[in-house]
DNA sequence: ATGAAAGCGCTAACAA
DNA sequence: TTGTTAGCGCTTTCAT
């Protein structure tokens, strides 16, 4: 291998100290128009380019972002993914990925990992954060915002669309489409998105009078999802829910092709079903599933702000704690009119 | 924000030299018992952990991956995207993520963009590579592999499934099924694992005497796969395939939902659909797609193993080029038997 | 505006 | 086995 092109290699051809090379590369720097000219063409004639690493090794900025993930089966993360990576890269930083399981161990090795690239911020998607693991970093003085996930208590920066509003909405719509008999299908109870959402469900099922006709846990996962759907809509049973709301997209298709397929229902006609996220299946026309959507755009937008902000301003205190408005999608999987 | 801890800090603590502590966190140094216990407590009294860049700057080893993807529409990608983190990360490496369009400049600025975080190897996933960017990356000793895409010509490593024998495969299914009108919908023509499953299916057709009944170019993206499946089953022909290979899932999709509910044909009764990837949704209940599978495990796997060869071995020459065999999985986007 | 010099936190000879 | 020493490639004072 061709060992790299260093700044002083690059000095020397031009004739000017390695100082001056580093001003050139150095934003607000003062470096004359000639000597300016001269290190341009002897570092493209070399092909020179500054080293990150040990920039980052003096300066104490790596330019690095690490981005914490759980798991990318659910085709929100996928998107938001590409998204944070690509605003990121369009301000000059990357994303170091880290793949963690939920347990709370694993996410404070993880974090630890992190930590030892130096990274000048951490943005932790659909992962729960000990607030143990939370001063690690802020003694580190690393920035951390929880993307679509929120901790109440803790003084950590979080992004989340706005799942109390969003549970409400979904629940409004049922009943304005004169459902009276409303299920609900929960998601992992670990999770903020999922207790948000229930809890603004619940309340607006409530305030107009009405009861949760049937409760199911899902836990964001396949299997224990298809057997709350039977239980939940079991044939021996006398009354069945006429509407169901599932706490997000990816357990929805679970439940719309076991009603039809498996029990023989007919969406919307029998059963109107709603989800969260708004994932790019749900518009697919299989499904075509009415939904919360989760501006993706916005969060990321956000979350970018954010953190870059913290990292320009170490000295920020307050906790951003942004809850991104969340529209109704519907679609054809809750029924037209008054039923 | 408190400062890091060096291993200055930890030498003075457990009074024994900075080598010495360097040695501890050193595979295979020799350092004695009693030395490691003491810098053993050190550390730990002061919550010491190595600095990677500053190991990185001196050793020339980085321990980061750089891994460049095209998208993640394609649920294939995350997955993969998934597993190779993690299987970079049981052995001790870690991703930094750069998105690239296909646009050829685009692909080789960001290559320097990664050379510059002195990366230990490069994975391209999805993406084509111009020789000079792979000389590039070779002058400044970086192995590259490709993922999921494969160039004849140059000397560059690719793991791929075995596209020609998988776009075979799909031949053969159809033709068993008593298909004799078979269309096939192209995904983007400049995509290697596009021209191989073509291939493999021509050559499979023209070898059971029968020719591709029809042919349009969905080119990977939703819209122009809605047009050509519009096209190719144009309800003022007098005749239109009984089957139709589409070059990958996420097109299939598209596809199922417009024979059906825009054509109004059935699946599989008045045509076959076959897609090739399985991903996830394939096996859901509303596709249930009969595709080639790309063994994801496997691809990464060997993926993993290849590049981290090439970095323990920078001296070794052949480029690898691996085909893994991909199966096909029956479902029923295809006719049982005979029509 | 420019160069000299110090040092970021670590590894890797080299002696001892 | 251990400590001393010399850098890795860069940014950043500090004089000039």
């Amino acid at each position: 291998m061709v060992d790299r092109i260093t700044s002083s290699q690059v000095a020397k051809r031009a004739g000017v100290s390695q100082s001056a090379v580093s001003r050139f590369y150095t934003p607000g720097a003062s470096v004359s128009a000639k000597t300016a000219e001269k290190v341009k063409i002897a570092a493209s004639e070399l092909g020179y380019r500054p080293n990150i690493l040990a920039r980052a090794m003096v300066s104490g900025k790596s330019r690095i972002i690490g981005l914490v993930v759980a798991y990318l089966e659910n085709y929100f993360y996928p998107e938001a993914l590409e998204k944070l990576s690509n605003a990121f890269q369009e301000r000059g930083y990357h994303v170091l990925i880290f793949m963690a399981s939920q347990t709370a161990g694993n996410v404070s090795s993880v974090v630890e990992e992190i930590l030892d690239y130096q990274v000048d911020g951490i943005v932790m998607a659909s992962v729960a954060l000990s607030s143990e693991v939370g001063s690690r970093c802020q003694a580190a003085g690393v920035p951390v915002v929880l993307f679509n996930r929120s901790q109440d208590m803790d003084d950590i920066s979080s992004i989340t669309s706005n799942n109390f509003e969003g549970g409400r909405k979904a629940a409004r719509l049922l009943i304005d489409l004169g459902h009276q008999k409303i299920g609900y299908i929960a998601g992992w109870e670990g999770a903020s998105t999922q207790r948000d959402r229930e809890a603004g469900f619940n309340k607006e099922i409530s305030d107009s009078g009405l009861s949760v006709f049937s409760r199911k846990v899902g836990n964001f996962r396949a299997e224990r999802t298809k057997a709350a759907t039977f239980e939940m809509f079991d044939k021996s049973k006398v009354e069945r829910p006429d509407a169901v709301f599932v706490a997000n997209d990816h357990m929805a298709f679970i439940v719309m092709d076991i009603l039809r397929y498996e029990i023989g229902l007919s969406i919307p006609k029998d059963v109107s079903v709603i989800g969260y996220d708004d994932v790019p299946p749900a518009s697919w026309r299989s499904y075509d599933l009415t939904t919360v959507r989760q501006r993706a755009n916005l969060m990321v937008r956000e979350t970018v702000n954010t953190i870059l902000n913290r990292i320009e301003n170490p000295n920020s205190s307050d906790p951003v704690k942004l809850q991104i408005d969340s529209p109704l999608v519907i679609r054809s999987s809750t029924c037209q009119k008054s039923i």
